[in-house]
DNA sequence: TTGGCGATTGGCT
DNA sequence: GCCAATCGCCAAT
């Protein structure tokens, strides 16, 4: 059986609220397009930074660097972390109002040989586990910041259909402000999902 | 002009 | 689990 059609998701059809789209893109498909070859993955992890939120980089307002949160959502937000690390946002809100979310991680679909050879590894888990080895994997840089994602362009996002079966939420990895808000979703039990096992759990009780 | 600080990763103990 | 690498950003000087 041949795989479903990538097909690829127009701006009406994003949720316009962070948290809403942040759990509606898992499940989807991000694409990358170097015109003569193309690689993609599952997106099975986000981070939710929305309005007002400390954490995220928009809170103190738009800068050359953030301004593309500032977009109408739907486009790429894609910044150097700890001067090692690219990482791709998906900005959020109406135009003028700054969101994102952080694709945290992606289950490899196609063009693994070419994701291979960029991260220097064959370990199919390691791939795309991770937001800056997801960027490594796809070649996703600057250069891509402020890109179109509802437009078949060099990066895009795509649905085949598919729908994830629970979705699970914690808090979010490596910021310290806002810090206990459960604004991390990823899908439960996939292996491609980053983090600790502790943070990957089903929530449980307090004990009494 | 400068210095502190990350939405991380990979290597080593 | 701990920690260094590495550098662009930006608030404060």
């Amino acid at each position: 059986m041949r795989p479903a059609k990538v097909r690829c998701l127009t701006r009406a059809q994003l949720p316009s609220d962070t948290i809403t789209l942040a759990r509606y893109l898992l499940g989807k498909i991000v694409v990358r397009d170097w015109g003569t070859e193309q690689a993609s993955g599952r997106i099975v992890e986000t981070e939710a930074y929305n309005i007002g939120d400390p954490a995220g980089h928009a809170y103190r307002g738009m800068t050359p660097r953030n301004r593309s949160l500032f977009l109408d959502r739907g486009y790429a937000y894609v910044y150097l972390a700890y001067g090692t690390s690219l990482m791709l946002n998906v900005s959020s809100e109406k135009a003028g109002i700054g969101g994102g979310v952080l694709i945290r991680a992606l289950e490899p679909l196609t063009g693994i040989e070419i994701m291979e050879r960029r991260r220097g590894t064959t370990k199919r888990r390691d791939l795309t586990r991770g937001p800056g080895r997801l960027a490594a994997a796809l070649d996703i840089d600057r250069r891509l910041d402020g890109d179109d994602l509802c437009a078949e362009g060099p990066l895009w996002l795509g649905s085949d259909g598919e729908r994830v079966k629970t979705i699970r939420a914690s808090r979010r990895i490596g910021i310290s402000r806002a810090a206990h808000r459960l604004l991390r979703f990823y899908v439960a039990d996939n292996p491609f999902v980053s983090g600790a096992a502790r943070l990957n759990r089903p929530p449980t009780r307090r004990a009494p």
